[in-house]
DNA sequence: CTGTTAGCGCGTTCAT
DNA sequence: ATGAACGCGCTAACAG
């Protein structure tokens, strides 16, 4: 076999034969390499590689024979150099385990297949700061494009995404005054809209129940205390919100401190533990709008365990339509959302753009829909 | 300002008034602005960002003046190619939505806090062609290290991280030849456990649910046979696992083709209908051992929708423990996989080693857990 | 502890 | 359609 790798590059004063020539590569072929053995240019190499109807058919077949013969693998971080763009895109999302980021992050990845696109990821766990300090580690890698989550970035990182050469994505909520592009909905709207459909069935006593409240969660409590007041049912709104009937003592029944990780609280557990608070201190409430599915979930077995019906005693709503609430008994109401498609038309549009197409919308409202289900068919 | 940048290693034919000079920099500092701000060398800068301790107090701290003063952000892609070394861990995943996966990610990124290191993630859909394809792509960027899932890499996967040169960490699986190090556990074992623990309960005729079988879910399935075989119970087995009794029909039912995205029969719906199945096909069957929990919650709604007594007429098993599970009414039995701890240990490792620390163990069994409550309590 | 020199591997620029 | 040369920004290897 021809397995002289990359020396003869370096004719220079070195003695032929003893030559330690320490070489800071890890000897792996570059394209100088294949380029050698192929008799083309090294340039001619990169354009075979990269736009390969550039280059002559014959050049290509020999270049494609020595790409294989040799076992080259691009160089990325040489060729990001070089070009200072790279095909990295830095995501960061506030959470890995809720299922509605997960939702996003299939979107994304699933929109960003078959091309080069890596996709870069952060957690930066509900905590500005901390995206403030992940959106500088990520700019060091000259990312093409950069997804963020939310609209309530800190002001360093707003100018930060600003002044990046590249395409900004913010998700999963609205704002008229997007960094770049915004695409995601309305959580005031949504709550409203859930909680205008608790009404509509008669429900009159309705408790928000939630664990921790994330931003756009408190966008949801707003739409629904908007709705409550719109009915003139806002004293109980407040009422039984579960924010005033001791969440603080239901949290420490939970064995945990009302502390970070808050997160740990959007668990069914959480949920069964709430709802007897309700039960204890408001026991007038006939509907629980809960603030994400798993709460509802545990809502459910709660009714169960303790003989309650749903719906026709309580009412259950939830937020994001995971799988299990279509396939609960009784089926559960919520609000779905388009995660997926929010995450798909994420990068989708950063492909576009690193295309050189124009950004069409720069705000993108995918709005939500309300899954009125049998636990709240009263 | 002394504002010459790097043009000295070059004195050759150019003329020295004329040089239009287009730079091909994005205009952004380097460190050589920094050095020169600073009065220093570039490469004390460099010592200066990454151990600060090699750098003396006083030129410290006019490189950090000068560092804040400029804005300067270090470019990655140029540290990379110089040292050949870049801070960036490969992590390939079957997906991104199974809780067992978002488990494994929080604990990777936990465990990677604080580091430098970022991960890079890629989505291999089960599919091992898949993963060498995102394999090869990963190599391009040399990451400091890799994590893939499972032993099932084809060969050429395989060689190519043999070839790598950096800690690679197999994970939620075992073997006794792992590619450099493996964390997991066995899930054939687990399987067993779990059906000798229904067996012990005084369960019979026990079928195994599943929707589509991944590598490490037919190693459940294995330990299934075995402990049933063990039990001389084979026979019942193998007729009333749902891969006999009609998966094709049920999942007909669900109005899917029997072929990818196979991952979505992991549902409570699919659940319920699998459970509707066998009933028809096997009504005898007293206890089903789901392969995962969404589908064992399922199994329980379509209980609770039919009347069945769990556990009385009907044990339900699932596979993981999900959050839901302990909460569920009646409480559901299941088998706790430490998905958050080996996702941790991964990167943990991984981090040791490239501090230079020596591999510990090469094979890590973290084990699982029979988590029996009363769904499987007769 | 600090600086000098010489690449790292590729892509741009400009010439052919 | 192809190639030569230089530079992208940083760091390893030696000195001092």
């Amino acid at each position: 076999m021809v397995d002289e790798p990359h020396t003869q590059s370096g004719d220079l004063t070195i003695s032929d034969h003893d030559a330690p020539r320490k070489s800071r590569s890890d000897g792996r072929p570059t394209i100088a390499d294949v380029a050698a053995r192929a008799g083309v240019g090294a340039i001619t190499v990169s354009r075979a590689l990269r736009n390969p109807q550039l280059v002559s058919d014959i050049l290509r077949s020999k270049i494609d024979e020595a790409v294989r013969a040799l076992n080259y693998v691009p160089n990325l971080n040489a060729s990001a150099l070089a070009s200072s763009r790279s095909d990295v895109v830095g995501v960061l999302l506030p959470s890995l385990t809720h299922t509605v980021f997960t939702d996003v992050l299939r979107g994304i990845y699933d929109g960003g297949d078959g091309t080069k696109l890596h996709i870069q990821l952060a957690n930066m766990r509900y905590n500005a700061i901390e995206e403030e300090r992940l959106i500088t580690q990520f700019l060091r890698h000259k990312p093409a494009g950069m997804i963020v989550s939310g609209i309530e970035q800190t002001a360093k990182s707003r100018r930060m995404l600003e002044m990046f050469d590249g395409p900004v994505v913010q998700i999963m909520d609205l704002t008229c005054d997007p960094i770049d592009q915004v695409i995601g909905f309305s959580h005031e709207a949504a709550g409203r809209r859930m909680t205008e459909h608790l009404i509509a069935q008669g429900y009159r006593r309705i408790a928000f129940l939630s664990g921790w409240l994330s931003e756009r969660s408190n966008g949801r409590l707003r739409g629904f205390r908007h709705a409550m007041a719109a009915a003139d049912l806002d004293a109980s709104a407040k009422a039984y919100s579960i924010l005033d009937v001791g969440m603080e003592a239901a949290m420490r029944d939970l064995g945990q401190s009302p502390t970070p990780p808050m997160l740990e609280y959007a668990t069914p557990d959480t949920g069964r533990v709430l709802f007897r608070h309700i039960r204890e201190h408001a026991p007038k409430v006939d509907a629980v709008f809960c603030n994400n599915d798993a709460l509802a979930l545990g809502v459910l077995f709660e009714c169960l365990h303790q003989g309650i019906r749903v719906p026709e005693d309580i009412g259950i709503a939830g937020f994001n339509d995971l799988d299990f609430m279509a396939a609960a008994e009784p089926a559960l109401s919520t609000v779905r959302t388009h995660r997926y498609r929010i995450g798909h038309a994420a990068i989708t549009t950063i492909r576009e753009r690193l295309n050189g197409e124009t950004p069409g919308v720069r705000i993108d409202d995918v709005g939500c829909e309300i899954m009125a289900r049998r636990s709240t068919e009263r």
